[in-house]
DNA sequence: TCTGGGGTCCTAGGACCC
DNA sequence: TCTGGGGTCCTAGGACCC
């Protein structure tokens, strides 16, 4: 059936998705020329494969696979460290170049960036194909390494070309041919739709995008709510999704978390690698002179599950000092001796603008800046001599009420396990700061 | 993908108010 | 004290993304 129930215009509008190939591992050949051509896969540190090189792919070589099965597979892997640095920076060239094209630039991950080109074609003097690969051409020529492009009528449509053929994929898809691709598309590859998603529209006999662009609007609108309607309408070529040029400058919510390996029921050692993540998390909300009001601290098993506890402030803070104590009480609450762990978290929420009018009086002010100050300075130490240091000075201020035991029981009843959560309130007493 | 380190958005339901 | 209608705000948790 030629027939399409789609939109007939080309392109009511150009969304472009570009997507770097094996990005990490593309700017490392970029970087070290004598790396092109050979398998490379970043990832050391961890153990485990963060980016395998196309060459490293062809050998059975992908993401999550461990270290040691990798040089199985693939003798003479090279295999280096990630440099988050280099992938930065190299990915602000990437979109740089995009923007020689178009401000209409949306900074979708440290890879993927969606434009928006409508109503060009005439600057340009060329089809929207055109100007497309110009673009993809444009920032290989620049950075020496290739990104797929996929060009369709909405973000939806054009993830799905620019995964549909890499690297150096481009699939153009206007009006006429989107039911063609949808066919071709299983449910889980469409952007949105998740494990338990795909499991609902399974049961209702759904295989495809396109079985799921059949359906009315509604019903795709009563099964899934507000994503469902909007996928739907994406898929069919009505953009509803705009190409976001705004930088992000702020977070709703900061999280810290590292695995250990091997796990370990050491207390203190545990502790450590807590009150670290608390500080690099701290370091980035004053960064972003962000302070939050909530505060999560987890502990991760070794079976994955994990224990957890919430805390309310009575006021935000940004300072790690000021909260340390706060973060030893729920740490001895949520901790099970005996238990190992293998990763600690902490989770920051309800973050709030620094510059909040919060303190109307000067005197306050003045008490709060100096502490910040402290704590930033403390932080360096902390950063150069180690967590020990720190949590001694901390222990200096801290008019702490210690949990009575009943609390500390009931405190245990809530600890958190996947599919339950229990939370419990604790305030950071008020502290009068002598600087 | 037997689980790395981040994040976001949405909805239902309860609390509280008139 | 009960019944009824309606609104807003907040929270918990699910689902998804890279």
């Amino acid at each position: 059936m030629d027939d399409h129930p789609f939109t007939v215009r080309s392109y009511p509008r150009a969304i472009l998705h570009i997507d770097a190939d094996a990005f990490f591992t593309s700017v490392e050949q970029a970087l070290d020329p004598s790396l092109r051509g050979k398998p490379v896969v970043t990832g050391q540190e961890r153990g485990i494969i963060a980016c395998a090189s196309y060459e490293a792919k062809a050998r059975g070589v992908k993401r999550g696979v461990s270290l040691h099965d990798a040089r199985r597979l693939c003798p003479g892997l090279i295999v280096l460290p990630s440099d988050y640095e280099s992938y930065s920076l190299y990915s602000k060239r990437m979109f740089s170049v995009m923007r020689q094209f178009t401000p209409c630039v949306e900074e979708y991950s440290v890879d993927e960036a969606f434009l928006d080109i409508t109503g060009m074609r005439r600057l340009y003097h060329c089809s929207y194909e055109e100007i497309a690969r110009k673009i993809q051409q444009e920032i290989h020529k620049e950075l020496g390494f290739t990104v797929s492009v996929g060009l369709s009528l909405s973000k939806a449509l054009g993830k799905l070309c620019s995964k549909f053929r890499k690297p150096r994929g481009f699939t153009a898809v206007p009006g006429r041919y989107i039911h063609i691709l949808l066919q071709r598309t299983a449910l889980e590859q469409v952007w949105g739709f998740g494990p338990s998603t795909v499991n609902l529209l399974t049961k209702y006999g759904l295989r495809t995008a396109y079985d799921f662009t059949m359906r009315p609007q509604l019903w795709a609108a009563n099964l899934l709510k507000k994503p469902g309607r909007e996928i739907w309408s994406e898929l069919r070529g009505e953009s509803v999704w705009p190409v976001e040029t705004e930088e992000k400058t702020t977070y709703g919510s900061i999280m810290k978390s590292k695995t250990f390996t091997p796990p370990s029921t050491d207390k203190e050692f545990i502790f450590a690698k807590l009150v670290k993540n608390v500080e690099s998390a701290f370091m980035k909300a004053r960064r972003y002179h962000l302070r939050p009001r909530m505060l999560g601290v987890i502990l991760r098993r070794q079976d994955f599950r994990h224990d957890g506890l919430e805390a309310k402030l009575s006021r935000a803070t940004s300072s790690t000092l000021e909260v340390m104590p706060l973060i030893r009480t729920m740490f001895e609450q949520v901790f099970y001796p005996q238990r190992e762990y293998r990763s600690t978290m902490i989770f920051m929420g309800g973050l709030e603008d620094d510059h909040s009018d919060q303190f109307d009086l000067f005197e306050d002010r003045l008490k709060i800046d100096a502490f910040a100050r402290v704590t930033g300075a403390i932080d360096d130490i902390n950063h150069r001599y180690g967590k020990h240091a720190v949590r001694s000075a901390t222990s200096l201020f801290l008019p702490h009420k210690p949990d009575s035991p009943r609390d500390s029981e009931h405190a245990r009843k809530q600890l958190l396990f996947p599919g339950e959560t229990a939370r419990r309130r604790l305030n950071i007493p008020r502290m009068g700061i002598e600087v």
